[in-house]
DNA sequence: TTGTACGCGTTATCAA
DNA sequence: TTGATAACGCGTACAA
């Protein structure tokens, strides 16, 4: 049977209201009173109903993390992050993985609120740029965070990763490889992040006087098909890429595979970097060259941010990490260097 | 502002009480009147509050997903698979991804249920073989179906997949390859599956009197690394196998990757099958034999099984289905054949 | 520092 | 077929 908080009063002689004052950790409780209480909490093993909780007080102890994201290795990562911080809070995550909701979504967002009244919610992409969704949220006033954001930063308080700049720092790696062919192959345009990254690509191929040759720049969705893909036709070309840099960790993979199939041998014959967009592909992949985005570290930030959250917008950035495992001799010079 | 039941009664001219009977499909409920309740429902875009149902009712409309796997697409194909069938419901579903509970899961399942309430529970290996916290379900009267349970099997209602006869079929499709010498990597042995596959290789063997020798059979841990490790124990053997069956997609991939590391052209020099866990290596691995297996529709099957349960223990077998992209050509002949 | 009375939004019970 | 009222288990407001 279980129990209630009445049974905890009773077992501790004092009133409900003191157990919940223990419970919420309010002021205003003797320590020894506090003890008592506590120490009946433990015996009853009472945990209170989260129902009851959420249809009399203002909380609910409830956070929603949105996904409608394909890629699992994300999902996943995204929900361990904000799972372990949403436990130190003793607060239960709700964790909402759509699988490609597009109208649907107001109306899946709009139920889950009416129904759960979680206390805030996470948002990820590219859910985190659907404008209808924000100032809906706005509008019912529901605390929320986004993570990695691409557009209409003032809406919310958010974290980020450093995309431009890991982007960057690795294309000037390669540079300095001895690379002067470096293809890139881009995300999915509906993410920020693709944009944020081909831009760094950009910048760090201007800095050293390599120009950018268009040639090169394919576009992928994110996925493993994409990626080889866009490699089978890289590697097609008259005069191929040493090194091929993926957007993401699954277009790497794909661009492995297929310079695999090809019987090109990499990183000595071909350089592969990629991002490690859910701390998997470093298992994976050992030959890349990856950019460790710590992407449950950063989910778990999010959820600290929302627990945190004051009025304001506030911004936090994790650091990147490049992650070299190319073989110690530099790859075949660039035919042009 | 939010809109509640009370509202709909007035916007409805009915009582709350009726408005309730609406909402929850009761009978004895006028068409005409019923109409006007929906009517009513529409208008105000009226969601009951969960907190609420809980509270006054014996349902909670919430049915839990426990999960305690480290492969993401696994855990991915779970809640996309269980959520979908909770949707036709207009249940939510609690995704509970734990990774690596341990001891402290009863604990977690416990505030679980104390804290919400779930109107059935469903299990994912290797949860579905935890006795305590089978015990634990039982004893608290709560429904729960188990995904491909290996013990236990009275427990309660289960789906599977037909683990022994996949692996079966697809070693006696190896050996009518050509195949005599084909190796075997186990997976983990927490878990139910890897024995039942592993018997089912053993017995193909047997049937078509093709002798187990040990010394082809590995022991790994269902994950990349482990398949990679064996493969390569496997292909350094004085007389490698021509064939390599995997007890599980990552491990597959792993031995793939090994072979690849080696030079060795697959499937032209060397075989690899595995199983699609996750309806995944389909896409990542064309090079594979595999055995398709419909995790997704498995959760979606266990979900239905939740909604529809009786009083009696109900077993569901999915089918599985041989996916085969060998090239045309068989395979280097077995030396011994 | 602690306790009393009430309310939250829905379903259950019982009467009409 | 419909409605009035109690009840669910907590938090809140206010009183002591």
């Amino acid at each position: 049977m279980r129990s209630t908080i009445k049974d905890v009063a009773t077992a501790a002689g004092v009133s409900v209201k003191t157990v919940s004052r223990v419970l919420n950790k309010e002021r205003y409780v003797r320590p020894d009173t506090r003890l008592r209480v506590e120490r009946a909490v433990e015996a009853l093993n009472f945990r209170p109903s989260i129902a009851a909780r959420t249809l009399g007080g203002r909380r609910s102890f409830q956070v929603a993390l949105l996904c409608d994201n394909p890629n699992p290795y994300f999902v996943y990562a995204m929900q361990e992050g904000v799972r372990a911080r949403c436990a130190v809070e003793n607060v239960r995550m709700i964790a909402q993985p759509y699988s490609m909701a597009g109208d649907d979504l107001l109306d899946l967002v709009g139920r889950l609120i009416d129904e759960t009244r979680p206390d805030g919610l996470i948002l990820t992409p590219p859910i985190t740029d659907c404008l209808p969704v924000l100032e809906f949220l706005t509008e019912q006033q529901m605390p929320f965070v986004r993570i990695s954001p691409g557009t209409n930063l003032a809406l919310s308080s958010s974290v980020f990763i450093d995309n431009k700049g890991a982007a960057h720092a690795m294309t000037a790696k390669l540079i300095a490889m001895g690379h002067r062919r470096i293809a890139f192959i881009v995300g999915d345009s509906g993410y920020a992040s693709s944009n944020q990254r081909f831009t760094g690509y950009v910048e760090a191929l201007n800095e050293a006087g390599v120009g950018l040759d268009l040639e090169l720049v394919r576009q992928g969705r994110f996925d493993f098909r994409s990626g080889a893909q866009a490699a089978a036709e890289l590697l097609s070309l008259p005069r191929p890429p040493t090194a091929i840099f993926a957007g993401s960790d699954d277009m790497a993979a794909g661009a492995l595979a297929t310079a695999h199939d090809r019987g090109i041998v990499v990183p000595d014959d071909l350089s592969i970097a990629g991002f490690d967009d859910s701390d998997v592909a470093s298992i994976v992949w050992p030959p890349l060259t990856t950019v460790r985005q710590p992407m449950r570290d950063l989910a778990y930030a999010a959820a600290d941010l929302l627990f945190k959250l004051g009025d304001g917008v506030e911004r936090r950035e994790l650091p990147f990490e490049l992650i070299l495992r190319q073989s110690a001799a530099p790859p075949r010079p660039a035919e042009d260097s």
